[in-house]
DNA sequence: TTATAATAAGACTAAATCAGTCCAATTAAG
DNA sequence: CTTAATTGGACTGATTTAGTCTTATTATAA
């Protein structure tokens, strides 16, 4: 059970932004470098996350890239599910048709609430929170 | 972010040993067929299991497998664990060695908690509730 | 008005993992 | 001593992952 290496990285890159100045566009050269994250790779993260609406991306000499909301309204969510295709915790979860086995929609059901459980704290999670340094979130401390 | 077939399998054929009568012992051949898990693949996995002390085996004419305790003792986290081999949501979590990057631990402060509330639920929840049909289950309903 | 510094899009690839199979050995019952 | 079962481990094909490469496209500045 993990996350996809680009879902990990692309938070790093994005509280990587969320630490720096808003004012400015910063390269994929310079992203890079600072989190040595392969720069071919997260090229290939921004885009996503520009699709999604998360990122800013700017064309051309002086270009690069800002966060395209504040830290305080980009959510853990926000950066993950774009970066993780299958989301389905088990089979049944997956895939479109109803499962054939009685049994297993007993731990489907299970598997079903602990997965919302999970998507719920990255629902309510923000970039900012993370910097703060997590005193509150994860729905216990 | 998926756990393995092998671990869905494994729940599967657990619950289904576990609504089937206590004093008996059921053949692979019996439960693949029942569960519509390939056989050769069921006998790693109870395997497995036999090994983390799940389930009992026994060889030989009239063997079989069967629950070694029952399923009000059999927590989710002792089905799913011993089946999943690499359990850390992220590389930080997995990885002995500490990250060199600042930005990314704070990411991985939250994933650690993150991940903790996830195995808590599966610890907390017996093979038993499963079957009564998960009403209290999941911490929130 | 062209050279340059950037991202965009998408094809491609090597390696790892996953899901599943096969087979020879072992064990116990009848 | 034959048969019905699991054990252990090697093996395999397919898929996914992580990452790269290449060819546009775009914007700025000289």
């Amino acid at each position: 059970m993990k996350l996809t290496q680009g879902a990990d990285y692309g938070m790093a890159a994005v509280l990587y932004l969320s630490q720096k100045s808003e004012d400015r566009r910063y390269s994929l050269d310079e992203i890079s470098r600072a989190t040595e994250i392969p720069e071919e790779f997260l090229r290939k993260i921004f885009q996503t996350l520009v699709k999604s609406g998360v990122i800013n991306s700017f064309k051309g000499r002086g270009g690069g890239v800002s966060l395209a909301r504040s830290a305080k309204d980009i959510t853990v969510a926000e950066v993950i599910k774009p970066l993780e295709e299958e989301m389905g915790l088990v089979r049944c979860l997956r895939e479109k048709e109803d499962c054939p086995r009685s049994s297993e929609c007993m731990a489907s059901n299970f598997w079903r609430k602990t997965q919302q459980n999970f998507f719920e704290i990255l629902n309510s999670t923000t970039i900012k929170d993370l910097i703060e340094g997590g005193k509150q979130n994860a729905r216990k401390d």
